[in-house]
DNA sequence: ATGCTAAACTAACAAACGTTAGGTTGTTTA
DNA sequence: TAAACAACCTAACGTTTGTTAGTTTAGCAT
């Protein structure tokens, strides 16, 4: 896995693993310098800043959710099947790189003003991208749905959050999950 | 409000409100004291260490949860109602006190062992008062879905989730917020 | 008044932290 | 071969941190 990756990505591979485990605050660089294999100092021929660690790595991982996302979506002819790709993404893509998206999710308070802003812009773009899903579906099929930011948010909380207790060895698969899940939201929203 | 607080119950409040901003690790006990009104050597005349206000904390808050979510159950007849009111509640608990349990729900990694095995006990036992909902659901009135824990977890994540978001200056009231989430479940789980 | 206790204070500790300066190594470039 | 550069190292800096020890204050019972 490692052997095709600058040491640039290694080092944001494991600080998104500490941040995971530990939180931005209660990570320290000299440990992260020792999983990325080299020094404490070190970390500084790379990033100007710890803060520019967590930024990065939430950065870029906004953008490829918002790329990925989009490209997943295109060719789905209804709402309904756009919401059961995005139910089965948004799912698939939190156990893929969890630990990237774990920070992404709940590192918000921790980034400086500026870099709040940046991310945040995006945050809302990929929400805005669901949210359409959902407004679309209100107007062709009379979904039963008032505020589709509401729906929007419950999406992503509870398929984000499978990210949280997800274990590879346990008994339901990624699959199975996100059918059900989807399943749930389709029903839930489908007039009856 | 806080007249009538001991300083103990001040310390925990602000506690709640500061780690909430700057996460556990994030947070010191000179700000924290600060806040409290008085200096920071003087939390260690009330607590043993940084971690066990943490830890009483969640322990308090989890224990809380558990007893008032029981409360509301009691004389709900069909698992319907249950469910409804079961949303109601962990929406309504966790906007009236957005501190303590978006603690509680964000800062298990920070507990040490001994205290995160008490808290994760606690956390469990509430989890499976919704399971047990959902089984009844299941047994009695024929609802569609496999895994109860899959949907315990979906129902907790969208509704502790809304503290995250929600505003009191918002367009949209806790009722209605609970109505529509409720709504979305129940449609989402009864046979069609 | 005296002594007792709870509750707060001040000041300092040792450790850990992000960060920086300056040196070493090894590979590429002229 | 020499110069240049990137990549990493070591060692230290100033600050902040949780925590502790010893002291002062205020209220209450004797």
């Amino acid at each position: 896995m490692t052997e095709f990756m600058s040491r640039r990505e290694i080092i944001l591979q494991e600080a998104a693993r500490l941040f995971r485990e530990k939180g931005y605050p209660g990570s320290n660089l000299r440990e992260l310098a020792r999983r990325a294999g080299i020094r404490g100092g070190s970390i500084y021929h790379r990033f100007a800043s710890k803060q520019e660690i967590l930024f990065q790595l939430m950065d870029q991982t906004m953008s490829d959710m918002i790329e990925r996302l989009s490209e997943r979506l295109t060719g789905a002819a209804t709402p309904l099947e756009q919401l059961r790709r995005a139910v089965q993404f948004h799912i698939e893509y939190h156990i893929a790189g969890p630990d990237q998206t774990c920070i992404t999710d709940e590192e918000l308070r921790n980034l400086e003003p500026e870099n709040y802003l940046k991310v945040v812009a995006k945050r809302d773009i990929y929400q805005e991208i669901i949210e359409d899903i959902l407004s679309a579906g209100k107007a062709e099929q009379g979904w039963r749905l008032d505020e589709p930011k509401l729906y929007s948010r419950a999406l992503i909380k509870m398929c984000g959050g499978v990210a949280t207790w997800f274990k590879a060895e346990g008994e339901l698969s990624i699959a199975q999950i996100a059918e059900a899940y989807a399943d749930l939201l389709c029903n839930g929203l489908l007039p009856r």
